[in-house]
RNA sequence: GCCAACGUAGCUCAACGGUAGAGCACCGGUUUUGUAAACCGGCGGCUGAGGGUUCGAUUCCCUCCGUUGGCUCCA
């Protein structure tokens, strides 16, 4: 007999070799009806798993948030079932779930296209309406090759494979696939999914492998958790920074120059602010300001190590048959300008921060409105100090980023600390202090961080902060990079206390990351509705009829002089409709005047977003907009 | 760069291989308006570019450019 814990701590006692199956039957009908797998001794496993001797058990039902996974992962194989019916031809290569559904990597030398998922879909819903059992089928590693033969893929897959059993699921009828499982017990469990996209992956990642096809699929337990999930897609479609950049009108793309960005008069308020703010914060921070030159001679970049290791995303140009490199980074051209007197370490740690404008060419499947382009701003910066002053330093710079971040409103980032690449300059040695110094930073500030092995820059580890856009795809911004290698190929000294002369460490940091991708994810980040201080408009000065043009006229000129941006709509329209435009346009503040207003001095002021209005005095609404704006407040309430 | 899809007016979208349309925006006029779209009229297109098939191509085929979603790469 086995004894059986049950989570309320029920006891229960079955024959050895009892199914969990079985289990949750005699418990009850309900029960089994609804169970997905199981948790015993802590793994999870398929219902169709015998229990023997004392185990502690927990039956996952459609409630249990692990279940969804094992559904999906399940749909996911009953996905492939549908392709090669519907393509015999089709070898299978792998099958995870990833956030919000599955993908299944299939080589098929047809293309799998949009207008074909209905069709994969309706051939899956024949499989789930069918609901065989999924059977596991365990063989020793030696016979799994066999029955794999010839499948270079599932001979691959079982060769990365782990332990001695290796584990096959078959839905009956034939068909089976190799894999670990656990799965549902039968195929009417696998929950509601739809087929979403196709697209092209490589084999392992590797771009010198064969492109498979990776057909993408999102499942959920009930009906209604599928509905709410495509209604979110589409929400966050309306987020999209290129979206409501076009609506505001605050920068476009032009084939004339594809990856680079044309600011809008509008868009350059939005960014002017963010410069302005981001200077007065450097400025408190003991930073200093230069700018350096986009264009400079190749010899630079090749002292500077870019020849060999950056070449492929650096642009070149030729003047006076000497050769020119574009900017792809702004630290050679800030080591020239350390270079241009003696430094000692009483400067130290010295800060010289460059908004410097950068090229990168990237290939053109990679651009991605202004979140991925092939000119931009960075908010850079390079640290010199001595070897003892770098956790301090690096500890100032994320209180920095802390600051930074948290005034425009982000609070959900998440940390990377990137090692050595494969690909790199400096000794072993000098790599493992640089990385020990942002780790002890990171520790010292308690953030929890994740770590990319051999991610880091050729120069040297780096730190780098990472944000989500409406799609759910992280991008990074801000970057803190440790290198000991630039200022000796630059032979950058500084005079240390005993009078000798020592080579400084270098930190490269970047907070906003790029101007454009932190201005695209900031719209992201508010919808558009930007924070008043960074409202390209302030407020839209609406007269109710022509009557009150002069008053609505002479407003937007006090607007001005209080310094706040205003615009007059004076168009015919009746006020209903230019309420209409100054929404869709996402003007914070609608100042609705007429008659009764001029004659008391005041506006009827109506707040993005809301229904209702609120009588102030011009004076009044001057004075709390000039007082928000100030506190960077994000509530607009009157 | 690779795989797939897409590209029609400033924007959002129509148009079985048979004379390219609508709404919004813009311009003109009427209306003088009180809080989420008043009315009438007008302007607007080498259908991304180039080639091919066809009596005839926005539509079918090819090449290029660009965009979108992924892959790889990165701020």
């Amino acid at each position: 007999m086995a004894k059986v814990k049950l989570p309320d701590g029920k006891l229960l006692d079955v024959p050895d070799g009892t199914t969990i199956g079985e289990i949750a039957q005699k418990i009850g009908a309900g029960l089994a009806k609804a169970a997905i797998a199981a948790h015993i001794q802590g793994r999870t496993v398929d219902l169709s798993t015998p229990v023997k001797g004392e185990v502690d058990l927990r039956i996952l039902t459609t409630k249990d948030p692990e279940s969804i996974e094992i559904q999906r992962h399940s749909c996911a194989h009953v996905m492939a079932e549908a392709i090669c019916r519907l393509w015999p031809s089709t070898k299978l290569v792998y099958g995870p779930t990833v956030r919000d559904g599955f993908y299944y990597d299939i080589d098929l030398d047809e293309p799998v296209r949009p207008e074909d998922f209905e069709r994969i879909e309706a051939e899956m819903n024949k499989i789930v309406t069918a609901d065989s059992p999924m059977k596991r089928i365990e063989v020793s590693r030696q016979q799994a090759l066999q029955k794999v033969a010839g499948d270079p893929y599932k001979t691959d897959n079982i060769q990365r494979a782990t332990g001695d059993v290796i584990s096959f699921y078959s839905h009956g009828d034939g068909f089976a696939d190799l894999c670990r499982g656990p799965h549902v017990p039968s195929t009417g469990k696998v929950g509601f999914f739809k087929i979403m996209s196709v697209a092209g992956a490589y084999w392992h990642g590797d771009a010198s492998q064969k492109m498979l096809q990776r057909v993408y699929g999102t499942c959920w337990p009930t009906k209604k958790d599928l509905q709410d999930h495509l209604d979110r897609i589409e929400e966050a479609k309306k987020r999209d920074h290129r979206i409501i950049g076009r609506q505001l009108d605050l920068f476009s793309f032009h084939d004339e120059g594809p990856g680079f960005a044309f600011l809008h008069p509008k868009g350059m308020i939005v960014w002017n602010a963010i410069i302005e703010f981001w200077r007065k914060v450097h400025d408190r921070y003991g930073y200093s300001e230069i700018k350096t030159p986009i264009i400079l001679n190749e010899a630079l970049w090749h002292r500077s190590g870019h020849w060999d290791h950056y070449k492929e995303n650096m642009y070149f140009t030729t003047v006076d048959e000497v050769n020119y490199a574009i900017k792809p980074m702004n630290c050679p051209g800030g080591l020239l300008v350390y270079n241009t007197h003696k430094h000692s370490y009483r400067e130290f740690p010295m800060r010289v921060a460059e908004l410097g404008l950068v090229h990168r060419y990237e290939a053109s499947g990679q651009m991605h409105g202004l979140v991925r382009v092939r000119q931009f701003t960075q908010d850079d910066a390079h640290i010199f100090c001595m070897p003892e002053q770098i956790e301090s330093e690096i500890i100032g710079v994320i209180e920095l980023v802390q600051e930074l971040y948290g005034a425009f409103g982000f609070k959900d980032y998440h940390i990377e600390l990137s090692t050595k690449p494969a690909k790199h300059i400096g000794s072993d040695e000098i790599w493992e202090i640089a990385t020990n110094a942002l780790a002890g930073a990171l520790k010292h500030k308690g953030l929890a961080y994740q770590i990319n092995e051999g991610d880091g820059a050729f120069y040297g580890p780096k730190i780098d902060f990472h944000i989500e856009d409406c799609l759910k795809r992280s991008w990074q911004l801000g970057t803190i990079q440790l290198d000991f290698s630039m200022p000796e190929r630059f032979e950058l000294v500084y005079t240390a206390p005993d009078n000798t002369e020592k080579t400084p460490v270098m930190i490269h940091r970047a907070i906003l990351g790029s101007l454009e991708r932190f201005l695209g994810i900031l719209l992201e980040h508010y919808a558009g509705n930007l924070p008043l201080w960074l409202s390209p408009e302030h407020a839209r000065v609406m007269p109710i009829s022509e009557k009150t043009n002069e008053f609505a006229e002479r407003l937007v000129v006090r607007i001005k002089q209080a310094g706040l941006r205003s615009s007059l709509d004076a168009s015919s329209d009746k006020i209903g409709a230019k309420i209409v435009r100054a929404h869709a346009d996402k003007v914070p503040y609608m100042l609705v005047v007429g008659p009764k207003e001029a004659e008391a001095d005041s506006v009827s002021a109506r707040i993005r977003g809301g229904q209702d209005s609120k009588i102030v005095s011009v004076q009044q609404w001057i004075e709390m907009t000039k007082n928000k704006i100030a506190e960077k407040a994000m509530d607009l309430a009157i």
